[in-house]
DNA sequence: AGAAGTGTTCCATTATATGGAACGCAAATG
DNA sequence: CATTTGCGTTCCATATAATGGAACACTTCT
């Protein structure tokens, strides 16, 4: 099937316009796409003309409103979904556990994307799937920082145990999310599957606010103290990354 | 300065595209544009190489991921703000008050985007403006769905007093707070303006978490007891539309 | 089986997009 | 101050890239 080569330059031109959030000039456009000046200047005063790109404050090109406007019948999560591929990918990479990402839904935890470990011994692939709130390192930290009306609407419920470590009495959990808010990540051992282990970091938007929690999970036997150390670490400098 | 009809032709095609989040077709495209089958069909296949839309299960063509990743960059409140606008626009126009979208920033409600009254007689613009969450309905609305931590640190404040009516004690604070959970709006009546009134309805993703607060204020002399009554209706019905 | 519907490929045509050079303006430099 | 540098825009000759009509290939429906 033929493309069209014009086309394919303005999203070229789009693509680069996009990772530069304070702006870009026609010059140095055409330098990053061995494009001449004038063709470069046109292809953006059209993507310009509908506000596919718009001008900074300092004449340079950033993306502008129309992309926002495409995408708005995409769901949030599917969005945050997407922004989050690059995040889950290095993680996985860095330590060589599966790492998701996931939103509260209800009283669930719905992991949206999951990156999967590289390793001979791997945990399920969850994505999709919802869990219960109380029994994963996720769910726990989506709790601790969910509203009042949530989480006391959460703990009228009967808490079911899923192995014998699951936490159930509801001061124990309560305690538990005290500690989650004041060391800033959650860490649960086996409170839903014998020998899987997860740790979790709260993902914020930039005024402070959880909207997601970045998890990794894998066997127990993979994670000693240090290597929990060093994966909170990695998480949450990484959460930072998708903070908007 | 001259534009390039290829390149406004593609973005055509996608704003079309975008307007059918279950996915359309060439021929339907094709009928839309008035143009060629052959021409719709290369300018898709480029787009869709791109992963600016992709294939849906049923073969049709819906908004791909690449528009996503282009506004990744843009902050959530930006990209909430350019998707409320219409219904913004709508609401103040149905009403003829002043329309405003905020959310929680920290211990103040941020006010994204406002639709000014076409009345003689306006309240000011906001958009920008940081006000404390306790003395505004959107604050209030805001403040009723936020998280525990949230609640309990802005209530471990002094309450500051902006007018004779401004509720300063958190017993009070807190059952107004209930009450507003129940009812799934607030009213908020003079208490950060002497002879201003606001109305504001919690927007909820689609997993029922508040992340922002639908609201419209105006002159205290506008809002009898009707007005109040078919305003929180519009307001609740235009709320699902920036569900995502 | 034929009709209808979908999207793709082919090919002759032409007009549209291109790139080099000149231009206009603003900011920086000596 | 005059000159240089840097920015993006406009002009224009050219050729090739994009176009659209028609045929094609495949699937679904009657």
């Amino acid at each position: 099937m033929s493309t069209i080569r014009t086309v394919e330059r303005a999203i070229q031109i789009i693509q680069v316009i996009s990772q530069h959030p304070s702006g870009i000039g026609i010059n140095a456009l055409a330098a990053e796409l061995a494009l001449a000046k004038s063709t470069v200047s046109r292809l953006v005063a059209t993507l310009e003309q509908h506000d596919v790109v718009q001008r900074t404050e300092l004449g340079k090109y950033a993306i502008g409103n129309a992309p926002i406007q495409w995408v708005s019948q995409r769901s949030y999560s599917d969005v945050l979904s997407v922004r989050a591929l690059p995040v889950l990918q290095h993680i996985a990479a860095e330590t060589g556990e599966a790492c998701t990402l996931c939103v509260l839904d209800g009283n669930n935890v719905l992991y949206l994307q999951q990156m999967q470990s590289q390793q001979d011994i791997q945990v399920r692939d969850w994505t999709g799937a919802q869990l219960p709130l109380h029994v994963t390192s996720a769910g726990k930290v989506l709790l601790a920082y969910a509203s009042k009306t949530h989480l006391d609407d959460y703990l009228s419920n009967p808490i079911t145990a899923y192995t014998k470590h699951t936490v159930t009495d509801s001061a124990m959990l309560n305690a538990q999310l005290a500690s989650i808010r004041q060391q800033g990540y959650s860490y649960v051992s086996q409170e839903h599957a014998e020998g899987i282990v997860g740790i979790a970091v709260p993902v914020y938007n930039k005024r402070n606010i959880v909207i997601a929690a970045l998890c990794i999970y894998g066997p127990e036997f993979r994670f000693d103290k240090t290597t929990i150390e060093a994966t909170v670490a990695l998480m949450k400098e990484q959460a930072e990354k998708l903070v908007g």
